[in-house]
This record gives C-alpha cells, sequence and structure tokens, in this order.
DNA sequence: CACGTGGTTTGCAACGTTACAATAGACGTT
DNA sequence: AACGTCTATTGTAACGTTGCAAACCACGTG
C-alpha cells in the first residue's frame, strides 16, 4: 500500500496511483526530462526516433500534460474569455454563436470560459481583473459599440481581442462581423419587391456600431428606391418591449403608416408581430415583414415572415479563426472578417 | 533599461515592469513568503495585527495571486465546467440560466468553463478529459437522464458534480431540478378550469427524467380530474418541428382530437401555436395553451398564451449553491433543490 | 534562573513544466 | 591526428505558490 519510493531518479516504476508525469515517461524512456518535454511538443532539435519511441512510451503510461504547470510555466493560459452581459444575452444568440467557436476551437486546446460583464457597475473592471490575474489569453465580446471602452482598453494594453462587430477607432483590431448594411438593402429590395412604400427598421441601436451599419444601408436603399424609411427613434433593442409595441403603434396611427418592416433580430421580429397581431393587421396584406433569422426558432413565428439569415455558427467559427490567428501573430488585416446575409427565405416548415 | 536584479532575496524593488509575488510583497513587509502566504489566507496562525499589515502592503503594492501556481501547488483548478450538448442547447435556456449560475459564483473565484459534450461521438470522452486533465474541479451538465451514464461515471470517480435534473440511481447525488410534476399538474388543472377535457402534452421525451415526472403528472392529473391526457409517443422534445407538428396534425384529425395543450418548454409552445394557426384553430376558442416559460421571449407569443413560470435564473443560482456545498464537503441531503413552478399567468404586455 | 508552553514566524522542499546554457558524439576538413 | 561544426541530448534553474517541520520569542512557572 505505501511502498515508498527509494530511488530518486531511477525509478521507473514508482508513483503507482498518481497520474504520469514528464518524469516518469522519461525514466521510462532513458531519457532526460527535458528531452521528453520537446519530443511531445515535435521540437525539430529532437531525432525522429526518440520523439516516435518518446510518444509511444507517453501514450501507453497514459500520459497527460499538466496544465496548471504549463501555464505557471510560460505565463499562457490557453483560455479565451468571452464576456457576456447577462441582462442582454439572454437570447438563443448566445448559444449558436458559442456552439461555433467551440468547434473552431475544438482540438487546439483552448477552452472558452464564461465571464459576465457587468455584474458590477463597471464592466471595464471584469476585463482588468482577467488581464491582472492572467485568467485568459484572449478575450471575445459582442454588442461592439463604437467607440468602444473595452476595446480601447484592450488596444491600450495590446491584450488579444476579437470583436463581434466593427468600432470606429482608426487603429486596426481583429473582428468578426455581419454585413447588417448588406442586410437591411435586401430586406427593404425585397419589401420593395412586394409593392411595399414605406418601411421602419425595428430597432436599431445607435450605439452599436452595427446600429450605424442598420442605418447607413437603410439610407442607401431609401435614395436608391425613392422611398420613405422610418427609424424610429428613442426606442432601441435594448428598450423594454412594451415601449417598443408603444413606439410601432404611434408610428402606425400617423398619417403614412409603414407597410413593411425589417427587424433586425428575433426578438424584434416577435416583438413585430405581436405588435401586427395586437393591431389586427395581417402579415402579406396590411404589411410584410422580413427579418433576420439567427436560429432555428425564426422558423416557428407565424404569421410566416421572410428571413435573411445571419450564421450565428459560422460566425462563431470564424470568431475562433481569427483569435488563434491574432495569437499566433497573424497580421491585423487577415484578422478583419465580415459575412455575408443569405436570403431572402421564405419560411417552409 | 536593463538593470539586473542583484541581490538574490533582498530586492525589495527589484523587478519593474512584471506583477508583484510573494516574494515581493514578502520582501516589502520584511517577512518570510510564508507569512505572507498565511496572511493572505486568513489562517489563524499570523497575528492579527501582521496580517493586517500585510494585506495594506499587499493592496497597496497591486499583488494577485497567480492562479497557475496555486493550481500547480493546490492541484484545484477553481474552475467549474459546464457540459453544453451544441446540438440542442440552442436555446435561452442556456443564457438564463448561466447568468444565474454566474451570479451564485460571483465574489468565489470560481471561473465558469463551457464544454461542448458531445461534439465527437461519446460525450463521456470530454469528462474523461476534463478529470484526467485537472481542467475543473466540479462539472454541470443538463437534459440529466434516468440512468445517465454521465452521472455514473462522475458518481464512479467520486467527481463532484451537480445535474440539472434527478437521475433514477439509487446513490443520491447533488441535483437541481425543477417540479415539472407539480408543473404539469398546475397546467392541466388550469385547462380544467377553462372546461377543456382532453388535454395533450406536448412534448415530454422519455429518455430524460424530466419527461418522466411530466408523464408521471400528467396521468396523476388525469385520474384527479377524470379527464383524458395523451402524451404522444414517438416524437419529443429533440424531434425535428416537422415531425412534431406532423403528430400534433393526426392528433388532431382523429376523433376526441385535444382542445388543449400543455407546453412543456418554449420551442414546443411556439412549434405548437404555429400548428395552431396552420389548422387555423382559435387559441381559447377552438382551443387553450398553457405553456412553461423559462424566459422572456414567451411575453411576445402571439395569440397569448398561459404560462407557468420556470425561474432558470434561480436555477442557476441554486445550481452554484449547489456547487460550492458539493465541494466543500456538505452532506448530500442539503443538496438536492427542488424549484417549484409559479403561475398560472396571463401575459399582458 | 533554567524550563517548558503557546502563539508566531521561518526555511526548505516540493508541484510539473519549459528556457537556457552546456555537453557529448559523429563527422568531415585541414 | 587535431580541429571545428554540426546535431542530439542533458542538467540546472527557474515560474509562484503552499505544506511541513523546525525555530524563534516572550512569558509565566517551578
Amino acid at each position: 500500500m505505501s511502498r515508498k519510493n527509494l530511488g530518486t531518479k531511477a525509478d521507473s516504476v514508482g508513483a503507482a496511483q498518481s497520474r504520469p508525469t514528464l518524469r516518469t515517461v522519461a525514466a521510462e524512456a532513458g531519457v532526460a526530462v527535458t528531452t521528453v518535454s520537446r519530443a511531445l511538443a515535435d521540437d525539430p532539435r529532437i531525432a525522429e526516433s526518440t520523439r516516435k519511441r518518446i510518444a509511444e512510451i507517453a501514450r501507453k503510461l497514459g500520459y497527460v500534460p499538466n496544465r496548471a504547470a504549463q501555464r505557471l510555466r510560460t505565463g499562457r493560459t490557453r483560455v479565451i474569455s468571452l464576456l457576456l452581459n447577462p441582462r442582454h444575452e439572454f437570447l438563443s444568440f448566445t448559444s449558436e454563436f458559442l456552439g461555433g467557436m467551440y468547434e473552431g476551437l475544438s482540438g487546439t486546446g483552448y477552452a472558452i470560459n464564461i465571464t459576465a460583464d457587468s455584474l458590477g457597475d463597471d464592466r471595464l473592471e471584469t476585463i482588468r481583473s482577467i488581464r491582472r490575474h492572467s485568467l485568459a489569453d484572449a478575450i471575445v465580446f459582442t454588442r461592439t459599440e463604437c467607440f468602444d471602452d473595452r476595446a480601447r482598453y484592450l488596444l491600450e494594453h495590446d491584450f488579444p481581442f476579437v470583436t463581434h462587430g466593427r468600432t470606429d477607432f482608426m487603429t486596426p483590431h481583429p473582428f468578426v462581423d455581419f454585413d447588417n448594411e448588406a442586410f437591411v438593402r435586401m430586406g427593404i429590395a425585397r419589401l420593395v419587391e412586394k409593392g411595399r412604400k414605406h418601411i421602419c427598421i425595428v430597432m436599431p441601436n445607435e450605439k452599436y456600431t452595427f446600429g450605424q451599419h442598420l442605418r447607413f444601408g437603410a439610407r442607401q436603399a431609401a435614395t436608391a428606391h425613392g422611398m420613405r424609411v422610418t427609424i424610429p427613434e428613442d426606442v432601441d433593442l435594448d428598450s423594454e418591449p412594451d415601449e417598443i409595441a408603444a413606439t410601432l403603434r404611434a408610428l402606425h396611427a400617423g398619417s403614412d403608416a409603414p407597410d413593411g418592416y425589417v427587424c433586425v433580430g428575433e426578438v424584434s421580429a416577435l416583438i413585430t408581430l405581436a405588435f401586427l397581431s395586437d393591431m389586427g393587421l395581417t402579415q402579406g396584406v396590411d404589411v410584410d415583414v422580413v427579418a433576420k433569422r439567427a436560429s432555428p426558432i425564426s422558423n416557428h413565428f407565424r404569421p410566416r415572415i421572410e428571413t435573411i439569415d445571419e450564421d450565428l455558427r459560422a460566425t462563431g467559427r470564424a470568431m475562433a479563426k481569427v483569435l488563434l490567428g491574432r495569437m499566433s501573430g497573424a497580421p491585423v488585416e487577415d484578422l478583419q472578417v465580415l459575412l455575408q446575409p443569405e436570403g431572402p427565405f421564405a419560411i417552409s416548415s
């Protein structure tokens, strides 16, 4: 039971119960610890033959590297922090996106760590803490703002990060974004095809860069098609559903009410459909709705609406790729991805 | 620029740029490293006066403990792994739940790590890997099955875990569950109040324990109220929406069609409402629907349905509490939480 | 005045890994 | 035969923390 190790170095069997370490493997292979470390890291300085032999022995012994020791030694964590805002990210967004990131990181040894970015008052505090405690090698966040303080902080400290969405900073940084301009143009074009004359965009948010892109794309399309486009002010994605419904109602009450709606997300779509239902308006007759679909739940919305898709799983995968690129020092121009919308699709199922 | 440290021990200033360590603090305070370690860990062996003094110095120097070193030394990670199935958990479920867990763990120094539990073929492999690589101190998973292989494995290896949902194992283990029996009884009772005669439960899954509870509760309620309850077979939560709709349609086509529906989740509710809409059935007239509400999106469903709430945020918080309890060795009977449904509520907004 | 007795504090030795400088062979060149 | 020049491998020393055994220091006691 308590067989003690006597030899300090030459014990090839030794520690019966605990996990094998580099030393165990080295003893078994009759080489130095360093050699094993290098061999397993595919260091070219180790001869192919010994490399193979050591790999085989390590496999046989069931050796797994101790992450904590690696972290201590190298200072890198192999962890990526995903910042989530628990007040906002209650939607399917998170999971699809997460799944994609996970796919993209699988096999790389990187783990994803969830961090809520604003349980306290100061969301920067969370990021500072990640940096100071070395909790992650890189940070990802969403709902990027035009002059995002998080991005500014991370740029200043040269800490690897990737944003979902662009910023308006002069300094380029890695991002993955959805082409919301194209999205809104497509949405409006589709509604124009259907003969709609006055289109309401529900509900971009000026604060976020993607809101700016939506506005810009909407204005472009309005000019191109010579038609009316309304973007309600003082109300946005983050507003209470009641407020949003009230705004839509007010807009509808005026003369020249919208007869087409482009919804920028799934909650927006649900709210819009609820509004139409409450007002007794019929989709496809009185008005038409086109919405961004980012998850399968859109398929079940009734009345059916047409959708233009944002592939969040692909977004997550792209995010992972960009992250890995950032950490291996790829040039920033290769780390800026703009994903295109697909559609419009009529929901069939 | 390259000022070298000369003294090995007595350098109180030294390393200008890098993070202060225990040694730095010790040097500054003129005490041993061990003393600092103990002082910061509130070890009673350190005199109150020195403890305070050291704490103050540590604060001033901006000392933060190196997690990697702590992990290496203690063997504990301060990480909790949340297993998610990327094929299933695409819903708001995840985020609300996550938010709650995060709240519950905030201030404890524990981080949440996301792990997809079945990107490969074998979901146990993921868990083995967590155990073998010491990637986490505890594991959380959802969609618990009656004889869950994950739970069995973790029980066998005495690895801390908490399930969302119960199992049928004899060995008790920590869990947090929602009282689905009570939920379905409430749902049926409400439909009975509304004069409904034949109720369909959409769509529990036999495989999961919660499906069993739903069935059991439904049968109980059926007997109590002397009414008909149908639980479609061969189709469940995880089925394709098309199949589910087809089943509902088939059921509706038969004589004695259901006139009341209890939906066990938000997707189920959306699918049911879509089905009703497609069939031209009017909620509140031809049929009534009661659904579990687990996130704010239910509020926007139209036609409005009554809901019975599962508070996922509270679930997450309870989860965190149970986890902490498990890791500090609390008796298992204190680590079994059954949360009650609230409602029924008529959606107002 | 020597002597335990507690409460405090100290040094040392790990934990498992990797970076760095050094060394041992093998081999062709002068 | 002595010399450099590779290439493959080795030892040693950290990284920052905590557990353990030992030591210190008043202080009251016999």
